[in-house]
DNA sequence: ATTAGTAGTTACCTAAAGGTTAGCAAGTTA
DNA sequence: TAACTTGCTAACCTTTAGGTAACTACTAAT
C-alpha cells in the first residue's frame, strides 16, 4: 500500500521546500499585506511624495487610513518622512533604499494583474 | 514657478504608466489577497491535495476558512475540486493552469520574504 | 460497540481593517 | 477679511476577515 506521503528523499525536499517558502510567503504578506502599502509605495516611486498628491492617486483611500499606512511604513523601513522648514513648511515622503527591494515583486504583480484583467474582461 | 506636476511629455507617461500600475496592482490584490489564497496554492503544487493534508500544511488555517477559500479559488478558475468515486470515496484538489500564471509572482515573494526574514533578524 | 480519521458545515463571536464626518492649525489667494 | 488648501487627527461606525466550537455523515480500525 502506497499513500501520497511515503517518506521518500525527494519528498522530504519537496516538503521542506514547502514550509519554506510558506513562511517566506507568510512573513511577506505581514510586512507588505493590505490593500495600499504596494499601492503607496508605486505611486510614492512615481513622483507622488506629498500628502494629498497620494491621497488623489491612490483613489479609494482616505485622509486616515493613508495617514496610518505611512506611519506603518515609515515604521519598518520603508520610507522617510521629510519636513523642509522653508517658507512654506512643505512635507515630503521619500522611499528609502529598501523600498526598491521591492521592485521585483511589484512588477510581477503588476503583469500578473494586467494579464487577470484581460482574461476576466473576455470571460464576460 | 514651477512645480513637480509640470504637464511635460515625460511626466504625463511617468503618470499615465503609474495609473496603470495600481489599477493592476488592485486587480491582483482583489483576486488574490488577503492572508491565505497564496500560501493554498503554493501548498497545492506541492502534492498536498487533499482537504486535511492541506490544513496541516497551512499552519494555523482553520476548516472553516480553509474551506471557504477552497470554494473561492475554485470559484476563480485556480483549481477543481476532484471527487474519485471509488472505494473509499476520495476528494482532491487541484491545481488548474492558471494558477501556473502565479509562477513569477509567488517566487518574487517568495525570495522577497525570505531576505525580509534576515534583515528583521539581524536588526534585533 | 467504541474510537478515530476524513471532509466538511453551521452558528456564533472577535478583532482588525477601513470608511465617514468633523475639525484644527497653519499658510495662501482673492 | 473670507474662503480655500494642506496635512493631518479624533471619534465613531461598519464591514470583512478570520477564529472557535460543536456537529454531521461516512469509513475504518480496535
Amino acid at each position: 500500500m502506497t499513500t501520497q506521503s511515503d517518506n521518500t528523499e525527494v519528498n522530504k525536499e519537496f516538503t521542506e521546500e514547502c514550509t519554506t517558502m510558506l513562511a517566506a510567503v507568510s512573513d511577506a504578506l505581514y510586512a507588505i499585506g493590505g490593500k495600499w502599502k504596494l499601492m503607496i509605495i508605486i505611486a510614492m516611486a512615481r513622483g507622488n511624495n506629498r500628502f494629498t498628491e497620494l491621497q488623489r492617486k491612490v483613489s479609494g483611500i482616505s485622509a486616515r487610513v493613508l495617514s496610518s499606512e505611512l506611519k506603518e511604513l515609515e515604521l519598518n523601513g520603508f520610507i522617510v518622512k521629510k519636513v523642509t522648514s522653508g517658507y512654506p513648511v512643505t512635507i515630503e515622503y521619500e522611499l528609502l533604499p529598501y523600498s526598491h527591494t521591492l521592485e521585483e515583486l511589484v512588477g510581477a504583480m503588476t503583469r500578473w494583474g494586467i494579464q487577470h484583467r484581460v482574461k476576466i474582461k473576455s470571460e464576460r
